[in-house]
DNA sequence: TTTAGTTGTAACCATATTAGTTACAACTAG
DNA sequence: CTAGTTGTAACTAATATGGTTACAACTAAA
């Protein structure tokens, strides 16, 4: 006799808010234009690397074009980089993909009752502390350039193939 | 003769993703509980202080208790800080209410090609970056107590009523 | 012991973002 | 001219968020 028991199990539970990953696939499509140079860059082929739809691909290039970081030829298809890689900061990717807006990071309830001593006070104190707060992790993400990004990606890349 | 003129703007157009609200509700709580210690402070009270529903602060309550940050007394209502304000940072409110899950905030497109030295490897690479990143903006929610806030906070409800 | 008021939750709802997908017009190089 | 590509619009499914109603469980005070 055969007894088979199936538990399903769901993983929802514990979702949280996060930043889009548009920035990590902007990311991961300059590193692929910086490190082949001599591809013919087209949005399927990147989309091959990344692991998604080529429109998907093509929505995010749209944004490093209108961000003036890379070049996109339409009709015959193709994307090359507009910048040195040293002159593109994450922060310029970040901003380039609009994932989170300058300064609002996070979302302070808007409807405090001006009437009330912390209710009508409460927005300014937290609102600075909070914009402080994201500038901080922004700050890191401007300290990062593409080229050193990609350098370090680079010597991964050479120290896998060699350990194999 | 009369002419009206009404022209419809939508406010939508460039949305982003922000940290849920539930945090900047949380510290508006603490707020109340630490200025007005001998109020009694139900969940409508506080609701009117904030600017929302009673069942929106129960459940900010909720978890501000389940991290130990207060006291919430069932039937008779009423809640109370359970540690001092100098105990509390406002990274303790931050994990309190779960708006960002820890080294999460950035969501990174997780299906690169792993045949591609790109794809194989921008993961690990970037996530570094990107958790340094975090922990930066986390690192200024630490450095401030909830006992500075609120002493920035009744400094400028005196400057602001004395100013009338 | 009753009662009035409150908390803790579940169950909904509307809205918005995100990632993915299909479809197709416009374009471009050969 | 044609094959292949980009740029976009339109749609879908999944999920988070903030708000709301409803109600059982609880507690203090009359």
């Amino acid at each position: 006799m055969n007894l088979v028991v199936t538990i399903m199990v769901t993983t929802k539970g514990c979702y949280a808010m996060q930043i889009s990953s548009r920035f990590s696939v902007g990311v991961h499509i300059l590193s692929l234009l910086a490190i082949n140079p001599n591809e013919h860059h087209t949005s399927e082929w990147i989309a091959g690397s990344v692991g998604t739809n080529p429109v998907i691909i093509r929505r995010v290039l749209g944004y490093l074009k209108k961000a003036g970081l890379v070049h996109v030829r339409a009709g015959s298809g193709g994307s090359t980089l507009a910048r040195e890689l040293d002159e593109i900061t994450l922060l310029d990717v970040y901003r380039a993909v609009e994932v989170v807006e300058e300064g609002k990071l996070f979302h302070v309830h808007d409807q405090p009752n001006p009437s009330c001593p912390v209710g009508a006070n409460i927005e300014t104190v937290l609102q600075l502390l909070l914009v402080k707060a994201q500038h901080a992790m922004e700050g890191v993400l401007e300290a990062v350039t593409m080229k050193e990004l990609v350098e370090v990606l680079s010597n991964q890349i050479k120290t896998k193939s060699a350990g194999e």
